[in-house]
DNA sequence: TCTTGTTAGATTGTCGACAATCTGCTTGTC
DNA sequence: GACAAGCAGATTGTCGACAATCTAACAAGA
């Protein structure tokens, strides 16, 4: 038998795509929390007709990063100081959780793929990308998820991550000053890597609550931001 | 200025009707795990067309409880004793931190609002209605979950106590002997309206523990269980 | 002036038909 | 008989048009 493993192949329906794209364009960003999603508009820009449209908006819905209010519209989701709030205060349990699953289950392919992940992160942060930058953070973290061994782990690590990547990416594209430059996830790597798991669920959870706060003051500041029409 | 406080209307759209009923199929086990959903024979049935029932299978299928292969057609999840141990497991994780977050915000509508709930289980409990048993005690569970105050957290309980449901039903469903009569829950409500938190969350844990070990079992006995056709 | 009723426009929800894809069977070839 | 090619049939994906609903502007009346 031969010994190729190939990757499922890409979805071929325009609603698969239709999602990436619009997903995309919240999560970097593009599209800002509270503004409305004209069907007519998107599909005439997108070439493509309603239902493929709809139906990929209903999946956003469900994801959370959209929310829908019938014969009104479909809306990106409006971003609340509690909201940051919440997701992070469940990250950090979560993240307790995942790596005291994934712990046991180490070997080096593990690491090779910490390591992986832990480079395209400093490539990212090199160039300057900080969309790439947050997305690829996000990436290594999500790393104990996928090896935790939990589906329904991580699905819900799925759902929060399209979360937090777009209250990250509101919270850059909003400061002035440059992201840091240095490297954030040296020790949390290293631990990863080490034998004192409580070490590294203490570390994940104070080095979640770093940028936390960075966060957390920035949504502070535009709580009761008007919604941004069409 | 009047008091009245209305709640908001009920959705008007076919989609929501068509989700709420795919979903009761579902949690009750009218649909079988694995089994396919035909879009025209459900829409002609329902005396709906195929667009807001498609609509509503995307909802479903970010729900988790469906799954969709394109151009092959939506099925109802499969349940393997490995999905059931990922929710439980992270059940348990989740009832603590639920708990936690509760504990300081317990006030009279909480515990009223407690008793109440568990009169609702009782009910059903001395009228057999396994299937409203089921639903019922997972809405008293569900407390903890509605009173802890993070929208995310609340979120990730929704989607969790779909597939319990679907689970107990599955399993309710295949044991010939009837479900047990007496209160199971007694313990539980009075450790949540006593003053020992830890005591509340280990009981919670073991409590689970003991439906779980059951549900295993069962689970364990349907692996390689051939999926249903149409 | 404020409220209420009406109307036109825009947008979402739904429908029926067509196109693309899959599945299983048949056929032909070796 | 085994196997590949090709052909129905059924099912999903997509489209364009119509129906239901909302919004905002405007007019009429107290």
């Amino acid at each position: 038998m031969g010994k190729a493993d190939f990757s499922p192949i890409a979805d071929t329906t325009r609603r698969a795509e239709i999602v990436a794209l619009l997903r995309r364009a919240i999560l970097t960003g593009q599209l800002e929390p509270g503004q409305k999603l004209n069907e007519l508009r998107i599909s005439e820009q997108m070439r493509v007709s309603r239902a493929p449209l709809r139906e990929a908006m209903r999946e956003l819905v469900q994801e959370g990063i959209l929310t829908s209010i019938p014969y009104a519209g479909t809306f990106v989701i409006d971003v609340t100081a509690k909201d940051i709030d919440d997701a992070y205060s469940l990250n950090k349990v979560l993240d307790e959780f995942a790596i005291e699953r994934t712990w046991p289950l180490r070997d080096q392919r593990f690491f090779d793929e910490l390591d992986r992940r832990h480079e395209t992160v400093k490539q990212a942060t090199r160039n300057r990308d900080t969309t790439r930058q947050i997305e690829t953070a996000l990436q290594l973290h999500g790393l104990i998820y996928e090896w935790a061994d939990n589906s329904v782990l991580l699905e819900t690590w799925a759902r929060l991550t399209s979360r937090l990547q777009m209250y990250f990416a509101l919270h850059q594209q909003a400061r002035k000053e440059a992201v840091p430059a240095e490297d954030v996830h040296e020790t949390y790597v290293s631990l990863l890597k080490g034998t004192d798991m409580r070490a590294a669920q203490r570390h994940a959870r104070e080095h979640i609550d770093l940028d936390f706060e960075e966060l957390l003051s920035y949504a502070r500041g535009l709580e009761q931001r008007p919604s941004k029409g069409a």
